[in-house]
RNA sequence: GGAUCUGUAGCUCAGUUGGUUAGAGCGCUGCAUUCACAUUGCAGAGGUCAGAGGUUCGAGCCCUCUCAGGUCUACCA
């Protein structure tokens, strides 16, 4: 059956018809599936807004290897989700509601309210989400559907939580954290952003006695001081050290109490080398306190900043209920104009800002909850932190299957520097759009459960969790737990073996740990390192195998895409423009792991015309396939050029295959177009037409294609494939390519049809350069040496491609007078140019050769001639060199008699 | 301050353990239109591989330093 294909590819009148029918054919569910499990989870998109270009590229990368991975006979899941992304959620839609007017939306509207309308976007941000992966075709299992912040993944959430508070790893805690003012919550080290600034250092007395000068950024703060502390072994401050200063009325404010303390932290070189204490407005300061504590030689701590971000009571009447930067002016103001500020020092300063609300990060002492990453947990003498290095290193309890290979490497030591740094998580915001605390008040009694305490009275905690907390969970609360996995002593994850069907397992044994997980770099602390934690710690499994790092998409400049700096590309305009295929290769193609790249409308020009000329090769070849067969064996090999694109399809298959399979999606997809645009459609077919009785081979080579094609381009594959073979098969469950090289690929098929190419090539090119028209044949004589058998053979092709009219083909032939010519691989070719022979030119050109060809001989001759080389380079290498010498003097030599028949 | 990435043709980038005269796409120049495809084809110009040292028979690739740009990170008060 053979079929003509329309003209031109055109991706909207088939896209969506696609789709549908791959996802009622069910084969996007493992369940219809047979094979070795393979796992993915997406990381769900927040339900903020729409898809990005990022997701874009995301999808490309997740679903090409979903399919790669299909169609190698794999059971594959790859599970769709969305993230209901607390803070990022709520404080967008409080955004909206204060640009409609609502100025307090918190206090306006109250809990349950507000709720209600955060839920009302997130839900249709997420239908909007959901509908723009299916445009991207990404093949993921909707049946298995989760979003972060449904009861499935409640429970999950609630149970981890209170198997961490059982083990004592989360505690409720008074410590200094990261408080925004503008969001009025808490927030974690990794959801801050540093922002430089120009600052001020300013250096001061506490009073005209005091005798150290200390230097500080924030003298409002230091109404707030209890201690200085200064290095043990600083001999200038040493007899100082556990002496205590009263200051009286201190800037005009409040009386300190100041103790001198040493702490091996503070250098010496800086500033003054000592450092005023403020342990409640500072994280260092505050583990200054911490210590003093532990060793029994308290400082106290006084807040004088409040949740406002206004002086309190404590900074004395003068200050109290002053902005913290205002107090900060009239602070320095004051020890300014009693003589106690002795100078002031031009600084830049990194600030840490809220990444959700944009306002400077006040640290202030309150009572959160925390996971305490250095404790022991129980039964394993391992902290969460050495859970989350080991994963990466020996693997999960010291088991090699059980570790995570991050790729590229490079992002393991950044991940362990993180590790080394990391505190004390704060996981309680007080924000309402999240997972709820599971824990409950009633007077002095708490109660942490999974479902609300019985009785009267019982209030439950305001708070809620840190989204990480749930996105850490999310390879396996997705996957079930703990519904399945009421675990078995010494078998994590096992369920219940259903009665009759022995070989049944539930999903998290299939699935888990997850076979790859991609993610871009900027989550590496957020998601991975959480997804390790909480993995290794509920489940005592690594969440996945293999993580890949991908870089950002920015825009022609360099710059991030964003919708405030308004350069925002919707990938559904993009699809509409130029169809999914064209924009899964454009952000695949021409990248490298781990790092960014720059997506720009060339590209996405390019990608399109990429897919319509995958389009018409099929269509050309169909035109030769009197009679498709879907399933074919390599045929007979004719010819040379059948032996060589033959060889070239099997070689590429081979690249394709190893480069997905070490994650170089780019490299796979373009070594697969240098195939099909080159080798195949520049070359091949052209051969084909002069050749002729092609049918089976091409066929065969079709059908490879496609399916090579498949998971890069799922589309216009799926839709050729059944333009041939109708719909009873599906290409995206078709078998990969096997790679059966059954001979060893014969270099010299390669060597002998690179000549027919470069003699083709070579006389193309001479007629551009003696402009002679195209249609114009010409006649050519060919001294070919050893070659004559091989170019008689061919000589229809080269008739053909080089457009001549005759040819003669010789062992050895003079070069006829009114003739040009040049040398390829020991083979000589002239062309009859009768009497429009441009004699100077000729001469010009073949003077140009040999000065290339003559310093390059040399060269090769030097080299040879030296012993260290001949003695320390492998043969292989020696070998090559010597040919290359043997053809290059060869060469030199013809063009010069070619060049001495002018004189 | 520490870490890390990047610097290759006008532009965007490949270049996998060191071994052809360093490649591709876009752009540019010239030519071609009843041919599967102008969303095309053919031919061509264009590079001291940021710079300086070093290791090696041999370096775009390894080492050291310098310069430029980016990113992450930190308790410079």
């Amino acid at each position: 059956m053979s079929k003509e294909l329309p003209k031109a590819y055109e991706p909207q009148k088939y896209e969506d018809a696609i789709y549908e029918r791959w996802e009622t054919s069910g084969f996007f569910n493992p369940d219809n599936l047979t094979g070795e499990p393979y796992s993915i989870m997406m990381p769900p998109p927040n339900v903020t807004g729409v898809l990005h270009l990022g997701h874009a590229m995301e999808n490309s990368l997740m679903d090409t290897m979903a399919r790669y991975q299909r169609m190698n006979g794999k059971k594959v899941l790859l599970l769709p989700g969305t993230d209901h992304a607390a803070v990022a959620t709520q404080a967008k839609v409080e955004k909206e509601l204060v640009k409609k007017g609502i100025e307090k939306p918190r206090e306006f509207y109250g809990r349950e309210k507000l709720l209600e309308l955060i839920r009302e976007y997130a839900e249709n941000s997420k239908a909007t989400i959901l509908r723009q992966i299916k445009k991207l075709g990404t093949s993921c299992d909707w049946s298995r559907l989760a979003y972060t912040f449904d009861e499935q993944r409640n429970l999950a959430v609630k149970t981890v939580f209170k198997k961490m508070y059982d083990d004592g790893l989360i505690y409720h805690g008074h410590r200094v954290v990261n408080w925004s003012v503008k969001g009025q919550s808490t927030c974690s080290d990794d959801e801050l952003v540093h922002v430089e600034r120009p600052s001020k250092l300013y250096y001061f007395k506490y009073s005209k006695d005091f005798p150290i000068t200390i230097a500080t950024t924030r003298p409002e703060t230091k109404l707030g001081d209890t201690a200085v502390a200064v290095n043990p072994h600083d001999k200038r401050y040493k007899k100082y050290i556990g002496k205590v200063f009263n200051i009286e009325k201190f800037a005009g404010g409040p009386n300190l109490e100041i103790k001198i303390i040493a702490d091996e932290k503070v250098v010496t070189e800086f500033g003054t080398g000592a450092v005023g204490v403020t342990p409640a407005h500072s994280m260092v300061d505050f583990e200054m306190y911490l210590n003093q504590k532990a060793k029994n030689d308290p400082i106290n701590l006084i807040e004088v900043i409040d949740k406002n971000g206004k002086m309190t009571d404590k900074a004395s009447n003068l200050y109290q209920g002053l902005l913290a930067e205002k107090a900060r002016e009239e602070v320095s103001r004051w020890l300014r104009e009693n003589d106690l500020l002795e100078k002031e020092e031009d600084i830049l300063q990194n600030v840490g800002t809220s990444d959700r609300f944009g306002d400077i990060v006040e640290a202030l002492p309150m009572t959160q909850w925390f996971i305490d990453v250095n404790k022991k947990v129980s039964g394993k003498e391992k902290s969460l932190k050495e859970l989350m290095k080991e994963a990466v290193t020996l693997g999960h309890n010291g088991i090699s299957d059980q570790k995570v290979n991050i790729t590229p490497e490079r992002f393991e030591k950044i991940y362990f520097g993180w590790i080394e740094n990391l505190r004390d998580w704060c996981i309680s915001r007080q924000i309402w759009w999240g997972h709820r605390i599971p824990v409950w008040y009633k007077g002095e009694e708490i109660y942490c459960g999974i479902e609300e305490p019985t009785g009267e009275g019982w209030l439950q905690d305001a708070d809620t969790l840190d989204t990480w907390f749930s996105s850490g969970t999310w390879t396996f609360s997705t996957l079930g737990w703990p519904g399945f996995a009421r675990a078995t002593p010494g078998k994590p994850g096992s369920g219940e073996i259903v009665a009759g069907k022995p070989e049944f397992k539930n999903d998290l044994e299939q699935f888990h740990p997850t076979s790859w997980m991609q993610m871009g770099y900027e989550i590496v602390f957020f998601w991975m390192a959480r997804m390790i934690l909480m993995s290794t710690y509920a489940l005592d499994q690594i969440p996945f195998k293999d993580v890949y790092i991908h870089g950002m998409l920015r825009n022609e400049e360099g710059k991030k895409f964003s919708k405030s700096a308004g350069n925002n590309i919707d990938p559904l305009e993009v699809i509409e423009e130029y169809g999914a295929d064209a924009l899964r290769i454009s952000v695949l193609l021409g990248i490298s792991p781990g790092n960014d790249s720059k997506f720009y409308d060339e590209k996405i020009d390019s990608a399109r015309n990429f897919v319509n000329k995958l389009w018409n090769i099929s269509r050309f070849m169909l035109l030769n396939i009197p009679e498709s067969k879907i399933d074919v064996k390599i045929p007979e090999l004719e010819t040379l050029a059948d032996k060589w694109i033959l060889n070239r399809l099997l070689n590429v298959t081979k690249q394709v295959t190893d480069n997905i399979e070490k994650f170089n999606f780019s490299q796979a997809g373009e070594a697969l177009r240098d195939f099909t645009w080159s080798d195949l459609a520049d070359w091949y077919l052209e051969v084909a037409k002069i050749e002729g009785g092609k049918s089976e081979i091409l066929n065969y080579i079709l059908n490879a294609l496609l399916k090579l094609w498949h998971p890069f381009m799922p589309f216009v594959t799926e839709q050729i494939w059944s333009e041939i073979y109708g719909n009873e098969r599906m290409l995206m469950v078709e078998k990969w390519p096997m790679i059966e090289i059954k001979t060893k690929i014969e270099i010299k098929i390669n060597e002998e049809f690179e000549l027919i190419k470069n003699i083709i090539t070579g006389l193309r090119s001479l007629r551009a350069e003696n402009k002679i028209e195209p249609v114009k044949k010409l006649n050519a004589t060919i001294s070919a040496g050893e070659n004559v058998e091989l170019l008689k053979d061919n000589v229809e092709i080269i008739k053909g491609l080089a457009r001549l009219e005759k040819i003669e083909i010789k062992t050895k032939i003079k070069k006829p007078e009114t003739s040009v010519g040049f040398v390829v691989s020991g083979v000589e070719v002239f062309v009859d140019l009768a009497g429009a022979v441009d004699a100077e030119a000729e001469k010009v050109r073949l003077q140009k050769e040999i000065t290339s060809v003559e310093p390059y001989a040399i060269g090769l001759e030097k080299k040879l001639s030296n012993k260290e080389f001949v003695n320390n380079a492998p043969v292989q290498v020696v070998e090559a060199e010597k040919k290359k010498l043997v053809e290059a003097k060869e060469k030199l030599e013809k063009l010069k008699q070619q060049l001495n028949i002018f004189y």
